[in-house]
RNA sequence: GCCUCUCUAGCUCAAUGGUAGAGCAGUGGACUUUUAAUCCAUUGGUUCUGGGUUCGAGCCCCAGGGGAGGCACCA
């Protein structure tokens, strides 16, 4: 909450009863030295922003914004030039520029064009060319070359790079000397002219710059930039400034979103937003986090997925709508997991897994198009095309050929437990054949999976919201995609009818009563939804930030999450 | 949770158990068409932390911390 009494205090009587500044009237409070004019003439100033002129002023921080103290410059801070120091350094420039009442950090810069604008208008022009173009740009400083009465510095906004080409004659002595202070990572707002240097390279040709902010803290190495891991992770902000890559993973995973919002918009789908705090644990197989009301005295569950409430929506005849929810789930970190990702989750009503299936394709190399200008991509050095149709193939026959066993969930428990003891596949004694399938297929076959693929028909015992195959009632009609190995979607045609679904819960909770910490309670008020009647439906699930690995060709998940569940830092 | 690897200047990286270095960034200087500008000079270190072995530890040993990869679990 900001208050006026505690905020800078200035006055803007203040202001107007000094002269005019020399350099055109807008700054009050010059100083004459030859120090402080380096900054004399750098500084497009706002009215009243700048005009604590008067010594000792304090914020409402109580840092001094502008003191008679000495200049940090000659502390001993400055005495090195370690980070503490290089800092100290910065902040002295700082404190020279607002004992001129020049303001570092301004409100506002009007711009004209994106650096890519400029790049698309005049790319083309040819070398050695002023023009009277005149642009006002904005960005920050990634390069700079100091050459005698000439700086060029190489300016980036999000759109893009263009070089800055300041000239002393052009810009004076003062505004000159001001540039040469400028530091990597300093944003500057640029007015100039479009113009070509000798060699050919597009440039603006400031006659007026502003400084918008000042970076305190050095940027990363400007040509290795930012390697270490830890780093990259910890401070994103520095990773985007310095990492192309990093920026590249992020634009291609916005680029799918919006793709996907963009698709399914044509396929008249509504986009919902659900409750993120369940009271009770479905939809899914996973471990939940936990969290507590104090107001309402009543223990919550993080979603670990949207399922049950979307299926609520089919009931209340919304027909086709769809979340891209953030979701969590309380298990392992790796290169495939976060605690918390996002998936996005539609439902169709009247279709069936097979309508489900033609909108995964379409969704998926729909976003590839968009964001990357392309379907074809690169898994594991193989060429593939995402708009070649997908195949189709059960998990049963994965497994039977994996395994070289015929599989069926009707087979005998016991020959199930001995061919996975036959491949070293680890069995709870809670399990039945088709969990056990399920186990020998992801043992066998799930990462051999390159190219996308649905793998169907889960046995009805790993499936318990997904309606029975019509034609073999110990399967569903459920699918999975995988790519690279990893699953990336899951969808089925969804079971609608309340007592059997119930039979399925309760099969659930005993599995959760004998131990299975993963398995979902039985949800009364969902039951009650499907008593009044759920359309046929058809469901699917998309792991967003798996996709986004796939179409950036990103070998971890982190890649494409800005802020990853990470420890806190040491000390 | 287990196994392996890793942590040195703000950043990127060197350094047989024997005085901790380089490049970039920074500082001072030269340069009006550079572009990772260049050239000359130069500042900067809790070698992740704590123990131990040793005449001597960035390096070897033990414990702890962060991170990465793999396994397990999951999507």
């Amino acid at each position: 909450m900001r208050s006026t009494s505690d905020h800078i205090t200035f006055d803007h009587g203040h202001l107007r009863s000094h002269p005019s500044g020399v350099g055109g009237g807008d700054i009050p409070c010059r100083s004459t030295t030859d120090d402080h004019e380096t900054f004399g003439h750098v500084l497009r100033l706002e009215v009243g922003a700048e005009s604590m002129c008067g010594p000792s002023l304090v914020n409402r921080y109580g840092h001094s914004i502008v003191s008679d103290e000495p200049d940090p410059a000659e502390s001993d801070e400055l005495s090195g030039s370690g980070l503490a120091a290089e800092k100290a350094r910065r902040l002295g420039l700082l404190d020279e520029m607002r004992q001129q009442g020049l303001n570092p950090y301004p409100y506002r810069f009007d711009r004209t064009h994106t650096l890519a604008e400029v790049r698309r208008t005049w790319g083309e022009l040819e070398p050695g060319v002023e023009t009277d173009d005149a642009v006002s740009v904005a960005g920050r400083i990634m390069l700079k070359r100091d050459s005698g009465k000439l700086v060029f510095a190489t300016i980036r906004d999000r759109s893009g790079e263009v070089q800055l080409f300041i000239s002393k004659a052009v810009v004076g002595d003062d505004a000159f000397a001001a540039a040469k202070a400028l530091d990597l990572g300093d944003w500057l707002g640029v007015d100039g002219t479009v113009m070509t240097t000798r060699k050919g390279e597009l440039s603006v040709k400031p006659s007026e710059l502003a400084l918008l902010s000042k970076a305190i803290r050095p940027m990363p190495d400007k040509w290795h930039g930012l390697a270490d891991v830890d780093t990259r992770f910890r401070q994103r902000y520095a990773d985007l400034i310095v990492n192309e890559e990093a920026r590249r993973n992020f634009e291609i995973r916005h680029e799918t979103i919006a793709s996907f919002r963009r698709t399914l918009a044509t396929h008249g789908f509504i986009e919902v937003e659900t409750p993120v705090l369940h009271p009770e644990v479905g939809g899914a197989h996973a471990r939940p986090f936990t969290t507590h009301h104090n107001t309402l005295d009543m223990d919550l569950y993080l979603r670990i997925a949207v399922e049950l409430y979307l299926k609520r929506l089919i009931v209340g005849g919304m027909e086709r709508v769809y979340e891209i929810a953030r979701t969590f789930r309380n298990e392992g970190v790796s290169t495939r997991h976060n605690p918390e990702f996002t998936m996005m989750e539609l439902y169709q009503a009247f279709g069936d897994w097979n309508e489900v299936m033609d909108i995964s394709e379409e969704l998926i190399t729909t976003a590839a198009r968009d964001a990357l200008g392309t379907t074809v991509i690169e898994v594991r050095g193989e060429s593939v095309d995402l708009a070649e149709s997908w195949p189709r193939k059960r998990m049963i026959d994965y497994a039977s050929e994996g395994t070289g066993v015929e599989l069926h969930p009707s087979m005998p428990l016991l020959d199930a437990r001995r061919v996975a003891a036959d491949h070293d596949v680890f069995v709870e004694d809670r399990w039945g054949t088709g969990k056990i399938i399920e186990e020998l297929f992801e043992k066998t076959s799930e990462s051999s999976i390159v190219r996308p693929t649905f793998v169907t028909g889960h046995p009805v015992e790993i499936s318990p919201l997904a309606r029975v195959d019509r034609n073999d009632p110990y399967l569903t009609e459920r699918f999975e995609i995988f790519v690279d190995g990893r699953e990336i979607g899951n969808g089925y045609s969804e079971l609608n009818d309340p007592v059997e679904q119930r039979l399925r819960f309760e099969e659930e909770q005993a599995a959760k009563e004998a131990g299975d910490a993963e398995a979902g309670s039985l949800d009364e008020d969902y039951l009650r939804a499907l008593e009044y009647g759920m359309p046929p439906t058809g469901g699917l699930g998309i792991g967003i930030d798996r996709l986004a690995m796939l179409l950036a060709g990103a070998d971890s998940i982190k890649e494409v999450i800005l802020f990853p569940t990470l420890r806190p830092e040491a000390n």
